[in-house]
RNA sequence: GCGCCUAUAGCUCAAUUGGAUAGAGCAACGGACUUCUAAUCCGUAGGUUGCAGGUUCGACUCCUGCUAGGCGUGCCA
């Protein structure tokens, strides 16, 4: 399609040129032709609204543009060309010769699992940073949904030719795992006996904690009573976050998400890296003091607020190992770096850009996307409210085994993906709990992969009927008549630039929309027309091999989303 | 108060970044299994794209002002 869209740029450009030349447009310069979907089969296969775009320019009908710029193509010189429309407001409608068709399923066949790349991105390196959740509780829910965007974002864009990376930031320093072992410290008093003791303001109440604090005095007893309390604490902080961040990987990996780099935001602080930051920013007279703090001069960047980078007791606050730890990123060579961060983050996206700005970085260096809040909704369609603070929340692996109750533990993992990857990052997503376990055969993921395990299932009958497909060589296409057809080839050949749309602008959803419109031309298809015919073998061949390619860029999406594609169901 | 996000069919959401008649899935109604898997298909119905202006050949998309909801808002990350 990529190469189609190229050749059909270039004859228009051509012809738009040698209309200049010839006197019978008069423009300044020709801009860039965009193509514009085509909807329906009488737009054909590649469309452009240029004419309609030139029209000011040259001051004329856009329709007589449309005239002019084909009436300088010559069809007989152009046999990928079948046929040239001049439609609606004076779009230029290219209806291509079947050919073309043809070439697409040759690609498809050649290409295999590579069918989907191309080198877009070859030589950038890109580092996405997503879920990074406090080692404080287990993963929840708008977590998951961050890590099934994340990673197949990665995977996305390593299909187009970045060499992208999964990395997790651990905020294992700072105020929040202090009061992680101060929780932890109370649970485990708790359960040697001690009464009388509460879970302090902005403390964890969770009951994941009160196992821990039980697990611990059970295996160990009584010893760090022996300790002061400030030592016990960061004793029992450090236990804490070793034992979360283990139960948060185990939950990554069963929910198909492996990071490539785990980096910890304590190995930031003790590497001398915001020591260096805040001279850096010094320098550039970014700081000041006031009222016992250190202060950033955020309004020199368009901020309405300064913000404190030094506490008045010495500490840092979060911008500073946050500004250091994006330097690091620099220094380690990305030429993009992604952060995702949760929906309570929405404020920090100016105060990251401006201290990365005030690091000297590129402005488009670094980009952040919010992943939005998932709603929990009941059967009554009621929201839930989650708060890990108060400890109610239901977690990624109780979403799953709730999920896999039903469909299985495979199918539960590719249903929350899916559910995740559906919506555009920047909406509120409404997972409702209820529909996805009790309409679970209604799910859309399961039309997807209905339709693939049709294909399989097509392959493992021709085998038991001696019509095995055969290769593409020997394989008249021309029998690949059906109107359906067609479609279903123009969207094959769609997949590539999905593909590429989908990892530019780092939005996982379009390659699910995609797929779905892909099974729902592919199942009416099936249902209307018999693939095995041993009345008529040229034609059976021909539809194999269709069949092959559907099947092929069925898989080759699904794996992009990190759901299976099951061969029977 | 200020900043960001959101508002599209009864519900949940798309719309290739300003293009042709705004599309899917649920839910509703009516049909199709002696034929490669009915987790499917075919059909019907459903809209002043929150409101009011503006920009232009053309607006769900961009600009201004409202309205409603969510999130955030100087020593938490």
């Amino acid at each position: 399609m990529d190469t189609i869209k190229a050749e059909v740029h270039d004859i228009l450009k051509k012809a738009i040129h040698a209309a200049v030349a010839a006197g019978d447009l008069s423009i300044a310069e020709v801009p860039d032709i965009p193509f514009s979907p085509t909807k329906t089969p009488e737009h054909g296969d590649v469309a452009t609204p240029i004419a309609l775009g030139l029209a000011k320019q040259a001051r004329m009908a856009p329709r007589k543009i449309a005239e002019i710029i084909v009436a300088h193509i010559n069809l007989d010189a152009h046999p990928t060309i079948r046929q040239i429309d001049i439609a609606g407001a004076g779009f230029i409608n290219i209806h291509l010769a079947d050919n073309w068709l043809h070439d697409t399923l040759q690609t498809i066949t050649e290409m295999q699992s590579a069918y989907g790349t191309c080198d877009k991105g070859a030589g950038k390196h890109v580092q996405i940073e997503f879920v990074s959740a406090n080692p404080t509780g287990p993963l929840n829910i708008v977590s998951g949904r961050a890590a099934a965007v994340g990673d197949t974002l990665v995977n996305l864009l390593n299909t187009i030719g970045y060499k992208a990376i999964r990395e997790f930031y651990v905020n294992d320093a700072g105020g929040q795992v202090q009061r992680l072992g101060e929780s932890i410290d109370i649970r485990y008093r708790q359960a040697l006996g001690e009464e009388g003791l509460e879970i302090p303001e902005g403390g964890y109440q969770g009951e994941y904690l009160r196992e821990f604090g039980q697990t611990i005095a059970d295996t160990e007893g009584n010893v760090y009573l022996q300790l002061g309390t400030k030592e016990r604490v960061a004793t029992f902080r450090d236990k804490g976050i070793a034992h979360i961040l283990e139960q948060q990987k185990k939950s990554l990996e069963r929910f198909g998400v492996n990071f490539d780099v785990w980096s910890s935001e304590k190995a930031i602080r003790e590497s001398g890296k915001p020591e260096e930051i805040v001279r850096v920013f010094r320098e550039n007279g970014c700081l000041y003091e006031a009222e016992g703090a250190t202060w950033f001069r955020m309004t020199d960047f368009g901020d309405d607020k300064d913000c404190v980078v030094i506490k008045s007791d010495g500490e840092y606050t979060y911008f500073v190992p946050d500004a250091a730890y994006h330097r690091d990123k620099f220094d380690r060579g990305f030429t993009t770096v992604v952060d995702l961060l949760g929906p309570d983050h929405q404020g920090h996206i100016t105060h990251l850009k401006n201290l990365v700005k005030a690091l000297g970085m590129p402005d488009d260096w670094l980009e952040v996307f919010i992943i939005q809040q998932v709603n929990l909704v009941d059967a009554e369609g009621k929201r839930s409210d989650m708060s890990k603070r108060r400890g109610q929340f239901l977690t990624l692996d109780d979403l799953i085994d709730e999920l896999a109750e039903t469909v299985g533990e495979q199918f539960a993992v590719d249903v929350a993906r899916y559910f995740f990857l559906m919506r555009s990052n920047n909406t509120h997503l409404d997972f409702n709990m209820e529909l996805a376990v009790t309409h679970a055969s209604e799910n859309p993921v399961f039309y997807i992969q209905y339709a693939h395990a049709r294909c399989c299932s097509i392959f493992e009958q021709g085998d038991e009927q001696g019509l095995a497909p055969k290769p593409i060589e020997e394989v008249s296409l021309k029998r690949l008549t059906e109107p359906m057809e067609h479609e279903l080839i123009r969207k094959l050949a769609e997949f590539p630039s999905a593909v590429l749309l989908s990892a530019e602008a780092r939005e996982a959803h379009r390659v699910v929309h995609y797929l779905h419109e892909l099974a729902g031309i592919f199942h009416p298809y099936y249902n209307q027309h018999r693939v095995l015919d041993p009345a008529d073998i040229e034609k059976t061949y021909a539809r194999l091999i269709l069949i092959q390619s559907v099947q092929r860029v069925l898989k080759n999406g699904l794996t992009l989303l990190g759901i299976s594609a099951p061969t029977s169901m």
